[in-house]
DNA sequence: GGTGGTACTTAACGGCGTTTACTGACGGTC
DNA sequence: GACCGTCAGTAAACGCCGTTAAGTACCACC
């Protein structure tokens, strides 16, 4: 954030106007003049902000992995740790399917460019969670001792990705088209209770 | 594909010229104008045989996914169907860390245009193969007999293109950056074994 | 009342996808 | 051999885009 100018509402309501486009007309409708033209200012006062649109849009991602990380965690209230692993899945989904703009934004969207480390580890929040409740499931025996924590965390976010990304871009190829919401719950069940049930402890010797 | 003018060859020559520049420059790096200089026309000769950018993109889509069921077929030479289902879901990821420009622009690139019926289904050849190898698997004894094979087919289809999809972009938040191939691998192993030892028949009641 | 800085705008640049109007070459017909 | 379409390809332009350079209006302060 460049923010020479000392107007911190202005920056803080660019963010919020872009937030709103990307959901509204996805990554790639999304232009610096549509952006000016909501908050009601041209567009070249838009770089008295952020350097560029691509540091605006890595701004704006940020705040979302913020409203994420809140989602998944009022989700996770179970008792057990693969259940809250299970919820954590689905609100997930959710989170996908109700800010699909955002979340090709976040998840999709060319390749990282030079964001700090200390966002990066901000963005990695909602990762770390799920790795702690798979620790949590070991230490509880709810699943094998032997089980890497990281490795399962990766493949959960993966399979759960996959899941949303596709069920978003219409491409379920069981399914063609755009996706009813119930039968992608469906996937996620068992995809959710597959791994969940090949971490579990008596499954394996 | 518009195809006016009598000449298949160039039509031919322009959809090479995207695919080249797809896997060069990605999905967002391609403009009319490069490919135009590529195949050493003017810009305006491509739409005497496109339409349009997308549907440009659209055949040179088609073409990729021909490219892609080859390669996955070639690889699936094990002889038990849950063996194949591995090596579909490795060749999978194989071709997307090879072709990472074209497998984005296969799998994530915007909203689907106004392809064909039979384009769809020609799209989809790769997993009604995964479809069937489950169903063997099912008739063969190694998967349990109440398995809906679509069902399966989505969820391995679905966390193999997460698996690939985050690796790709450096987001695999276990190990973010630019993805170890052997890491990538790992948890592809991960994947494909927790999928297919949960429908595997002597573990369910 | 001049001075300097701050917050913002106007105008422009080059590049993009796409369209309109054109050029030149070719084949047939009288 | 002169005329006439048709056909393949092009040049120029339009309205977008991200971004930059130069300018303007306003304010506090001496």
């Amino acid at each position: 954030m460049a923010a020479r100018p000392a107007n911190p509402r202005l920056a803080h309501d660019i963010i919020e106007a872009a937030a709103s486009l990307v959901e509204e007309r996805g990554p790639e409708g999304i232009t610096m003049r549509l952006v000016a033209d909501r908050i009601g200012y041209s567009p070249t006062t838009i770089y008295l902000y952020f350097k560029n649109k691509e540091h605006l849009l890595d701004e704006t991602v940020n705040r979302a992995y913020d409203w994420f990380a809140e989602h998944l965690e009022r989700a996770q209230t179970g008792a057990s740790a693969p259940e809250r692993l299970r919820q954590g899945a689905h609100a997930y989904l959710d989170w996908g399917l109700q800010n699909p703009g955002m979340y090709r934004l976040m998840f999709e969207w060319g390749y990282l460019g030079d964001i700090s480390e200390e966002a990066i580890f901000a963005r990695r929040a909602s990762w770390r969670r799920t790795r702690n409740v798979i620790e949590r499931g070991v230490e509880e025996g709810a699943f094998r001792s032997g089980l890497d924590s990281a490795t399962a965390a990766d493949t959960m976010w993966v399979g759960i990705h996959g899941l949303t990304s596709l069920a978003l871009s219409g491409r379920m190829f069981g399914n063609p088209g755009v996706a009813d919401p119930a039968v992608v719950h469906g996937r996620s069940h068992q995809l959710a209770d597959a791994l969940a049930d090949s971490w579990e402890a008596a499954w394996r010797p």
